[in-house]
DNA sequence: CTTACAAGCTACAGTCGGTAGAGGTTCAAG
DNA sequence: CTTGAACCTCTACCGACTGTAGCTTGTAAG
């Protein structure tokens, strides 16, 4: 029987965060000591570090019940596993596209700077016109 | 005098936006109406197009406020905005290689899948056991 | 057996950057 | 003068935790 501070500690967890998981349902209930105190065993261990792995992947803790429900069911198809960590894969993408074009307007902002005063300064230009950036970037980070 | 929907569309950005940046100190407190509704002038229209593009480049808010506050003193070298301006550039290099990590991974875990049942699905396989997993993935997403 | 103290407990607030809704008021056009 | 879109404040909510306060339990040493 595993005292919630090792579960946490084994799968690099914090332990609020297990407390949490238990609160959102991704976690059961476990059992307790007299003094309530929460007792895990080993598939607490393993559910946890599969939820730890994902989230590590940048799964949302909603696909993450998914594909837990999914592993729960052995006998099932896994199109949908297949589904999930497909639009993980897009998702991923999206957000790297995006960070390069970024990256691409900040690496241009920043070799144009001229190192003088603020009155002159190339980034901040670029930040209060629009048209002297040439990245046609969309919305969010 | 614009009113906050009119500068709300002129910048994309919605209304609750607008009142929230007030509300954090980001934009000024506009002069209002009798009757108490906000009224903007040409300088709020600048301040938030500024606000908004600095955060299309993915910059926090904190990061804003403080480049408005150089943005304030032109006489002040742009050291402070270079610092402000690489950190951020650093920042997005980071995510973009954490998400490249990301991507190899799930391409390749779901390059693996038989497409057979769950019970040998090799994403949920992955998943389980870190093991399987060639990627030295780090925390967050 | 007692004491000390690390680790556990609950409950709630805060983070970031907004977004949504309830319930009421104001402005401008017709 | 009436209508109705747009405005107002206030509050709660999102995801995924993290931190704190104030208290209780478990365990090892003396």
């Amino acid at each position: 029987m595993l005292t919630i501070g090792t579960l946490a500690k084994r799968t690099g967890t914090k332990v609020q965060t297990v407390r949490y998981y238990e609160q959102v349902g991704l976690l059961p209930e476990p059992d307790r000591t007299e003094g309530g105190q929460r007792r895990y065993g080993d598939s607490d261990l393993d559910r946890l570090a599969f939820i730890r792995h994902a989230r590590q992947l940048g799964f949302t803790l909603e696909a993450i019940r998914e594909l837990l429900d999914l592993s729960d069911n052995p006998n099932r198809s896994c199109e949908d596993v297949d589904r999930i960590a497909h639009h993980q894969l897009k998702e991923v993408e999206v957000r790297i596209t995006r960070l390069e074009a970024l990256r691409k307007e900040l690496t241009r902002m920043l070799g144009e700077c001229s190192g003088d005063t603020v009155a002159d300064c190339r980034v901040l230009e670029v930040l209060r016109d629009h048209a002297a950036c040439l990245t046609d970037h969309g919305q969010g980070a």
